[in-house]
DNA sequence: GCGACAG
DNA sequence: ATCTTGTCGC
C-alpha cells in the first residue's frame, strides 16, 4: 500500500489501520434509504486481478434504462494496491475503478458495484463506500455473504430473505432467477433496500447477474486477457437504419 | 481461542 | 478473484 513515486494520491492509500478508522468515519457519511428512479443511465462497475498480477483491471459499462441499451464503456490499468483482505475490498478495488471513473465522459445516475453496500461489518462496503467517495446513488451486489445470516431463500425468481447482522437488516439475499444461487443485495449510498431489490431485478435479462454487472465483468476480463492500457469508449447510438 | 471471510 | 476439463441440461 505504500505509495510510488509518480502514483496519483488517492484516498485508498491507507494502511490497514486507518483504513478502518476511514471505513467507520466514511460510515456515517453514507445514505442507505431513498429511490433515484426515474433515472436515465444505470452502469456496472467490476475489476480483475490475478494472483500474482503486477496490475489490476477495472471497467465501468453505462447502459440506458430502461431500456439497457449500452451507452459508453471506461476501463482501467493501475498497480495493485494491496492484496485483499475480507472487509477491505475496496482499498484493492477503488483505486482502478476510481481511474475508470475518471474516464468517463457523462457520469452514470446509478451504478451496481460487485460487492456488498451496507452488508459489511461497518456498513462501509465497496458500494456504500464508493457512492459516497463519487457522490453517486450505488447499490452492492455480491455473490456471496461476507456478514449477517438469512432464512432460506424460496426457489423461484424474487423469493428474498433478509439478511440481519448485529439486529440490523444490512441487505437481503434474493433469487435473481428461478433455481440460481442467490444474489447478495444491499443499498450503497442514497438508495434504500426496497428500491435496490426492484432495480436490480429490472436490470436482469435472463442471467443471474444483473446486465450492467455481466458486461463489466465481460470487459475487465478482456482487458485483463489482451493486456488493454487505461482507455474507454463511447457505444453505437441507438436507432440505427430505420 | 476458533471459525468465517465480498473479490 | 483465479486456476481449469469435462460434463449435465435446456
Amino acid at each position: 500500500m505504500r505509495q510510488e513515486p509518480g502514483q496519483l494520491s488517492h484516498p485508498f492509500d491507507v494502511d490497514l489501520g486507518q483504513a478502518r478508522a476511514l471505513q467507520e468515519r466514511l460510515a456515517g457519511a453514507v445514505r442507505a434509504a431513498g429511490d433515484p428512479r426515474p433515472f436515465r443511465t444505470i452502469a456496472g462497475a467490476d475489476s480483475s486481478c490475478g494472483r500474482g498480477d503486477r496490475d489490476v483491471f477495472a471497467a465501468i459499462v453505462v447502459f440506458s434504462w430502461p431500456d439497457l441499451a449500452p451507452v459508453e464503456e471506461s476501463w482501467a490499468r493501475v498497480p495493485v494496491p494491496m492484496p485483499y483482505v475480507p472487509g477491505y475490498l475496496s482499498f484493492r478495488e477503488g483505486p482502478g475503478l476510481l481511474r475508470a471513473w475518471e474516464g468517463l465522459r457523462h457520469h452514470p445516475d446509478l451504478v451496481l458495484f460487485d460487492g456488498q453496500g451496507i452488508a459489511h461489518p461497518r456498513r462501509l462496503g465497496i458500494a456504500a463506500h464508493m457512492g459516497v467517495l463519487l457522490e453517486v446513488p450505488s447499490i452492492g451486489v455480491a455473490k456471496s455473504v461476507l456478514c449477517g445470516t438469512h432464512a432460506p431463500v424460496g426457489p423461484r425468481r424474487g423469493a428474498r430473505a433478509d439478511l440481519v447482522h448485529r439486529g440490523e437488516v444490512v441487505g437481503c439475499v434474493l433469487r435473481s432467477r428461478d433455481g440460481v444461487r442467490p444474489l447478495v443485495v444491499s443499498p450503497g449510498h442514497l438508495v434504500g433496500l426496497e428500491a435496490a431489490i426492484e432495480i436490480v431485478l429490472d436490470a436482469g435479462r435472463g442471467f443471474r447477474l444483473p446486465e450492467p454487472t455481466r458486461a463489466a465483468d465481460a470487459l475487465v476480463g478482456r482487458a485483463r486477457r489482451e493486456g488493454w492500457e487505461t482507455g474507454g469508449r463511447m457505444m453505437e447510438r441507438g436507432g440505427g437504419p430505420g
